[in-house]
DNA sequence: TTCATATATACGCATAGGCAAATATATTAA
DNA sequence: TTAATATATTTGCCTATGCGTATATATGAA
């Protein structure tokens, strides 16, 4: 791994969005853009790009379900992280996401009957 | 700790000169600016400012002996990091610098004789 | 093929932050 | 007080990246 490709992992992790996201895959298997667009309440144009920028920066990989595009974390890039007191020190803020994930899970989704 | 403390740690290490600043302090006690200006081989103001962001960000701390100034780091800013993971990854690129300090410290210095 | 939905990308603009060079400040010694 | 050294900060410029809006693309249903 290269000096870059390490700093291009906490450049993607240095914007808030970003933390959100991936704080919140890391509660879940996958998530489509719709999941997303709905708990973090932010047009779908910013969380698309965000996902891209994660995307190009190597933390996740996406695949395609009909018209839905699924995102999921690659685990190994995350490896240099100590994500349980990252958890510990984002637990306010980032609890606010999960619950509201959870929420929207007991409604119907449209992407993942 | 808040959202924007975290993501400011983040973006203070997604930049390759300030993770060498870090790394190498991970190896001592301290370091003054002239032990790293002479270590990483770039210009004064360039190893200030980049100290100074890392400050900013809660990374370092400093004080003054004498005419030199001392950094070092943090240690709980750095907890949610996994350090043995990240220095593995980077053992090609950061253990150049460390051989330089190593052999920097070799010789005679002004600042910590 | 046409339409609706889900997602991605291009555009224009504003701001953050990179760098080098120059200058300012602080300390020590003479 | 003056000069030399160590460090910090300002300045100007350039690039990266943030955002919202608009548009393009891909899929599935009719």
């Amino acid at each position: 791994m290269t000096l870059e490709i390490v700093t291009q992992t906490f450049k993607a992790l240095s914007e808030p969005v970003r933390l959100r996201i991936v704080h919140l895959l890391l509660q879940r298997d996958s998530l489509c853009v719709c999941d997303l667009v709905e708990t973090l309440e932010l047009n779908q144009s910013t969380v698309s790009r965000h996902l891209a920028y994660l995307k190009n920066s190597g933390l996740v990989t996406s695949w395609r379900d009909g018209t839905w595009m699924h995102y999921a974390l690659i685990p190994e890039a995350l490896q240099m992280l100590n994500i349980d007191v990252l958890k510990q020190h984002l637990a306010d803020q980032l609890n606010l996401d999960l619950q509201k994930l959870q929420a929207y899970e007991q409604k119907p989704r449209s992407c993942n009957l």
